[in-house]
DNA sequence: CGCTGTTGTAACTGACCAATCACAAACCTG
DNA sequence: CAGGTTTGTGATTGGTCAGTTACAACAGCG
């Protein structure tokens, strides 16, 4: 494709998002510092140059992975919050768990989430983790109506999810491992 | 030669503790992708060379350090379990989540834990990072004598310290984030 | 004194990777 | 179609780092 002509171009913000989606994928994977750009580039079908145009750097490039992770985590909330028929708390609390249970389903997003805040060492990805968090918690607080530390219980949970999901806790088959697995599902 | 045969400590195993111990703290800053081995060595007083020669690879030495971490962490509560007076599993429990609160004065361990759990899609680290997760579960499971659903708990706001701590949480003056620390001091 | 094993390092290598740059191809406007 | 803008890439570069090798210093032991 790239020696004779015919290429059909897009947008620059198109291609953006298709390379955002790429990088939470790729990342989820490997995390910041151990996956080169060139893998992000390949699985969104670009060249690794064009990457770095649109987003700057490597970090900017997670960074917007992150920011765009968090989003819709917390959209994933805010509707399965205002989908709950009855505005009890903990109706809608129970509702947000089954929804965040369901994104482990796809571990993408978990996967990212955990990887971002591991790499918050670098100032700017903490700056990002503790923006997604902020915009999470809120949802959850706000569409719930829940107790701070309901809210608080809500988000030690779904750490523990994150747990079960990045060391595969779910295929031990252990007695100690099962006690913490107990009630989250985790597909195979 | 010592006479009564007693075990002679060799310089070696030593160094080894010593090199264990500086890579605890070195990876608990920077993590296992972005900490150069170089870094330990320099921290431990030792060259490059010698560390590959004592631990054969990076990723030896980094399972070293988190069987270190995960085998401090079981003590620690295996302490703060027994000293508690009181028999109830309640009580114990309680005892044990002051013990590990006070492990987040000194961020290394809990970070050295995180790091290690998000380095878990390589396969070494991964097994060593749930032997030592059922070592830490038994230990709070038999010495406190609570049901799986407690253990289950302790081990989810265990996990969000971790949060709070990676991403400096404390720092944070929005009320969403006081309402995540609520009860889980915190200073530097 | 040689002989052997252990501790420790300096210097090197080969690979990988973030970031840059020059350039090409498509699109748009008049 | 002339001229400018946007989309996109190949080639390169400079730096970093895991792991190796060859060698030095030293102790124990006959």
């Amino acid at each position: 494709m790239p020696s004779t002509g015919a290429a059909i171009r897009s947008t620059a913000e198109a291609q953006r998002g298709r390379i955002t989606a790429a990088a939470v994928r790729v990342f989820a994977r490997t995390g910041y510092f151990a996956t080169p750009v060139a893998d992000v580039a390949s699985d969104a079908g670009v060249s690794p140059a064009y990457v770095f145009r649109l987003f700057g750097s490597k970090l900017g490039l997670f960074i917007a992975a992150t920011a765009h992770t968090y989003s819709r985590v917390a959209d994933t909330m805010t509707q399965a919050g205002e989908q709950c028929p009855s505005p009890q708390p903990d109706d809608r609390l129970d509702a947000m768990t089954m929804a965040y249970v369901a994104l482990i389903e796809d571990r993408n997003l978990i996967l990212m989430q955990a990887h971002a805040q591991s790499a918050a060492s670098v100032p700017e990805i903490r700056d990002a983790v503790q923006a997604g968090l902020g915009e999470v918690v809120r949802a959850v607080a706000v569409v719930s109506g829940a107790p701070a530390e309901a809210v608080q219980r809500f988000m030690a949970y779904g750490q523990l999810c994150h747990l079960i999901v990045q060391t595969d806790l779910g295929a031990v088959p252990a007695s100690w491992a099962k006690s913490i697995t107990a009630g989250i599902q985790h597909h195979p």
